[in-house]
DNA sequence: TTTCAGTCTGTGAACGTTCACAGATGCTTC
DNA sequence: GAAGCATCTGTGAACGTTCACAGACTGAAA
């Protein structure tokens, strides 16, 4: 249980100085050839590693950013997408030495720890996931001028918080086409909340390529979980019998609406075709398994986090990045 | 942009000394009432909050903790049951201003970087996610005498890493004795990976029921995945055909177990029973609904969190927590 | 030869806390 | 009235870095 050794250790090791130690950790140009390897050499041979509180205080940085995660409903819960972004999110900022803090903002109690720790400096920036329209912490985060971005735009303040998303508009024109395309006449749509990007927008997709024919009462509305899905198929059925397709806003949702199908005696893909939104681990577990969009999540995390970095260096303004999804058909159409 | 206020500027507003001010920070004793009342107002008339980096220097705490994911394959990408954790985590961390940073360590080059991280002193533990038998991560640890808990037991490790875990070898003997009760008389198994807790110990609760019964033959292996499911299953079925029972030690390998026996035109339950693992959303999904054990994931969370903290202050040892399972009947048996 | 720019190094001060100590005050007890 | 204890407060030093500055050395240009 020795003392961790300091920068003074390395120093007298390498027999230089505190400062050119500092120097090289920092990769700070005029250093000598020769005193670069004699410390590289002290710090192997110490084991010394760097202390961040000591650095994060004179340099008033932290090397770190928050992963909020606000928590409308449960979709937290069920919704696989998560991972993928944490991972990626995870991943990427670690090659820049930069560490991932998570934390949720579930009530107002939590959102105020969140903008404590902010207005604190705890953190050099914030990556948001799934805020949604008129999140007040959104407005403290401008208040406290940290470096900010989101996953998927946050409605209503496109202009203020930077964001990486699907086109989610574009896939739900994709899904929309095509089955206009397989020759469905009465196409209804179950939508996500209209405060996400991904209910609002995809909604605006699929009025897009029907245009009038896009009817108050082909619309329901869901809040992205199975059960609520089902509901919603069923409250369509009851409304409007003669349905042919419906474009479901997540893959999740369209699993209960596969549900409610069943239950109402219909076939699918025979007498309703059914289409989900984000080709999850769901869309393959069900029966018949789903024809859906695919987002590149994956893709979107990087460029969020890219978008991040860049406002941490800098940037005094950056665009917002959104990125193509694909059709994948499987046997729900 | 003025600075930030320190713990001078309160000080000074408070008309006490940075010592008071930092006595009432920390919930000392031997605080006037007068003095302590003078220090909070000027806490909130400053704004003041805490730099955390200048507190960390000289108690060599930080505050945080790193949740480190491990991931053989791609399980992270699927399992909808880290959400949970992670939610159920942060939260309870959160509570005593602890943060949560995420790790992943997926290759060597990621463990060092855990390593050098916790060898830096930048955690004062560790929390531990599906790690597997023999990563040599859990020796660095030990090594370096970071606290450090485990979310399931680290097979072959269960002494030095103490873990709270979902008793999974009670909850597959709670699923095999029901098949057994429900008159099935040839009874498979899928099991996990048996380097993982779930894939050994969901075994061995299997083999505690159906004794000899539980023959080579009618156990296969798969690998958490739903394709690893299907095709296990598929394999049995061409093993032993007249199998009237499968035990898979996960949801979604059952979801795949599902599929491999609509293939086979085999009918979920009249034909053979299917019964999963974990209560997942998947388990909602399938068709038929999966009959399957219920980990009490959100406990099991917080008993590691609680394990963890005690380990933080200072306690010598702690033990294990196994908490108990529930069998959910559904239309899949 | 002098000057200058470029390269390299060491040093004091600062970042914002906590900790240990010393000292002051008030109350009890003899 | 002195001694002793508990309560409360202020202060210097320390934690391990980075930063700005000053100074030394080198080589090229004037």
């Amino acid at each position: 249980m020795a003392k961790r050794p300091t920068i003074h250790d390395v120093a007298a090791v390498a027999g230089v100085s505190r400062g050119t130690v500092s120097r090289v950790l920092n990769d700070d140009r005029y250093v000598s050839p020769a005193a670069h390897a004699a410390v590289k050499r002290a710090i192997a041979e110490t084991g010394y590693v760097l202390n961040r509180a000591a650095r994060s205080l004179v340099t008033q940085r932290t090397g770190s950013v928050v992963m909020v995660l606000s928590e409308p409903q449960e979709r937290l819960f069920e919704d696989p997408n998560y991972s993928v972004l944490l991972r990626t999110a995870t991943r990427r900022l670690a090659e820049r030495d930069i560490s991932l803090v998570m934390m949720i903002a579930g009530n107002d109690g939590d959102r105020d720890r969140v903008v404590r720790y902010l207005r604190g400096g705890h953190a050099d920036g914030v990556f948001l996931v799934s805020t949604h329209a008129g999140d007040r912490l959104v407005d403290a985060l401008v208040d406290i001028g940290v470096a900010a971005v989101a996953q998927g735009a946050v409605i209503g303040r496109e202009n203020v918080i930077p964001y990486a998303a699907a086109d989610d508009r574009e896939g739900a024109r994709q899904m929309t086409r095509y089955l206009v395309e397989r020759g469905r006449r009465r196409i209804a749509t179950i939508t996500g909340p209209l405060d996400t990007p991904g209910g609002a927008l995809r909604l605006e997709g699929f009025a897009d390529i029907l245009g009038r024919k896009a009817s108050r009462r082909l619309i329901e509305h869901g809040d992205y979980t199975q059960l609520g899905g089902e509901s919603a198929m069923a409250r369509l059925l009851e409304r409007a019998p003669d349905i042919d397709a419906v474009f479901v806003a997540s893959d999740l949702m369209a699993a209960g609406a596969l549900a409610a199908l069943r239950a109402a005696g219909r076939r699918v893909p025979e007498d309703v075709a059914v289409g989900g939104f984000d080709d999850s681990a769901v869309a393959l577990t069900t029966h018949p398994p789903l024809t859906t969009i695919r987002q590149p999540l994956e893709r979107v995390a990087e460029e969020t986090v890219r978008l991040l970095l860049a406002l941490i260096d800098g940037a005094e303004h950056v665009e917002p990045v959104i990125l193509p999804t694909d059709l994948i058909v499987r046997e729900s159409t």
